[in-house]
DNA sequence: TTGTACGCGTTATCAA
DNA sequence: TTGATAACGCGTACAA
């Protein structure tokens, strides 16, 4: 920080007192224009940039928002940040970015550091391993406004801006069997977040309304990552050598990458033999050899709705709590084999 | 913001001086271990969490850096952004981030605000426009620490953190050359920038130690994306419709994706009649119909480097300024026609 | 060991 | 229209 040009320098220089310099620098009415100008014109020789830092000790605002995310370089939470970023930025607001690399004890340490910076709200996609949401309540009982984004915690009475993975998966599941697909695995994430329970949700609700029995054994835990993919589908496949299922929803995109591989090592082929549908539309889905048919989320948008949520908050005391889903997009292409010609 | 407990409310609760609390607060030594004991409960009874701003106002540091990017989405600057993030949280510094969205007079208000932010120092790189330096050359006048990343701006005494974007490029040259291709051509970024007379500056080597003549009419300015890179290809293959070049080297992977579209446009295959290169190895240079050969970047390395550079300058009134270059690896793939069987 | 006075840069308030 | 004073929350320097 070091030595920067005061209020009180400037109205030394000019004879005039610190409050007069301060008044025309803020531009308000009850200065004479002359003397704003002389200030102004002083101002800018001396280089002055106002100083934040004391302007919030006495105001009690520090137009700085704190984000809190799992993994800052995932496109997706990328893409959000610049959402945020772009919202932040058009209100004046900037944005102190914190990641908790997945993990409770170092989002509690950004939190703590968050509140110490007297953040004026807080947008956070909690790490994977929270447990104890104590210090989110008391976020919530304080005066700093709190948004959840993408992974929510309910019941806390926060606000939360997600996508709707539900109805998400419900169609691209509904979509498959629209397709005449009937046999159709599931290769699901950790049942303990409500991201993987929602994309299950909506999986089986599509089967139940076709009228399709739901079988558990189609249904197998991969993980996030293309390696669990691979496993799970290498699994399915070796258990149903002679019957394999026609079609496979994969809880979101490296998972599909993983289990595409099993199906080629397997002998298989892509739609013929076996469908397969992801979700998050990554960068690579529309790049794989079968350009893969996937549910697009709107990440950077989710965090334009978040950090505009989060502002209303700030600036509105009544602005309600509420839970905002986003709905996805359906993306079409060749891996379902049902693209129209 | 709103009302925080203060260490006066505590003091007062105690019967103590604001003083003593403080002292006990902030673990010093002349402080009764009861009385000690007594505050530190009573501040965690509280809620108490000490307010940075009047510290910073006080000891006239923020612990707080300010990070701007072009970008933010970008995989190669979400990657630095996050090497920057695990740097400052070991450090104890906050990250204000701010993208200037390639546009100058964005990222000097971005400038402006980190700096009445008193931020303690600033990571940047550059926009594609900015022409005038003059706000650099204020800040390193100035008592705020700044180093450049990626996009550097020389002579004006500041450090700057970036791959060894000279070597890359004579390296990935040579390797075409290496294999009998002499004519080729170069599309390249706004020289005003460091990175793109560094990246011509490899490729002209190479040519010469090859002593292959250099042709200014094969170097296109392309800029640093895809529309870019597509544009400067068509008009060269427009003005050698009978004798194109028989290999590219693309500033970056953006601009050779576009380039790519342009020889694919005007009839030819890749890299059978054309053979092309990029750099930075994006994570799509891999799933392109011919893969890309590239150069890959230590992108989060280069954040890790670039903060802990700023820290040290931040820490360290007589560190010096200087240029780190990081070495980039060859990613050799099929768009060279180069690959070993 | 504990307390008092003062200052960091700014603004609100009241007086001139 | 302008200025003096106090306050925001904390830490330094000194005194008790």
């Amino acid at each position: 920080m070091g030595s920067e040009v005061t209020l009180k320098q400037i109205a030394k220089e000019l004879g005039l007192s610190a409050m007069t310099v301060s008044r025309a620098i803020n531009n308000r009415s009850n200065v004479d224009e002359k003397t704003k100008e002389r200030i102004l014109n002083k101002a800018r020789e001396m280089g002055y940039t106002p100083n934040h830092i004391a302007k919030s000790l006495v105001s009690k605002k520090s137009y700085t928002i704190g984000v809190v995310v799992p993994e800052i370089a995932h496109s997706f939470f990328a893409e959000a940040i610049q959402g945020i970023e772009e919202v932040t930025f058009e209100g004046n607001y900037q944005l102190i970015l914190t990641h908790s690399a997945e993990n409770e004890e170092r989002e509690k340490q950004a939190l703590q550091t968050l509140k110490s910076k007297r953040v004026d709200g807080i947008l956070i996609s909690t790490a994977q391993t929270v447990e104890d949401h104590s210090l989110y309540k008391r976020i919530v009982e304080s005066d700093t406004a709190l948004v959840f984004f993408d992974r929510c915690v309910e019941g806390i009475g926060a606000s939360c801006v997600s996508v709707d993975d539900r109805s998400g998966a419900y169609n691209i599941t509904n979509h498959l069997i629209g397709h005449g697909y009937k046999k159709i695995a599931h290769l699901g994430g950790p049942l303990n977040l409500k991201i993987s329970q929602e994309r299950l949700w909506g999986y089986k609700e599509a089967l139940n309304d076709n009228g399709i029995m739901i079988d558990d054994d189609l249904i197998i835990e991969s993980g996030f990552r293309e390696k669990g993919g691979y496993n799970a589908m290498d699994q399915l496949l070796t258990a149903y050598q002679d019957h394999p299922p026609r079609a496979v929803f994969a809880m979101n995109d490296p998972v599909a990458f993983g289990a595409m591989e099993a199906i080629y090592n397997h002998g298989f082929s892509i739609p013929e033999d076996i469908a397969i549908v992801g979700f998050s539309d990554d960068i690579r889905a529309s790049l794989m050899k079968t350009p893969l048919t996937t549910v697009r989320q709107p990440s950077y948008d989710l965090g334009k709705r978040a950090a505009q949520k989060l502002i209303k908050m700030i600036e509105n005391e009544d602005e309600p709590v509420e839970n905002i889903d986003l709905l996805t997009e359906l993306v079409v292409r060749e891996s379902c084999g049902c693209k129209k010609q």
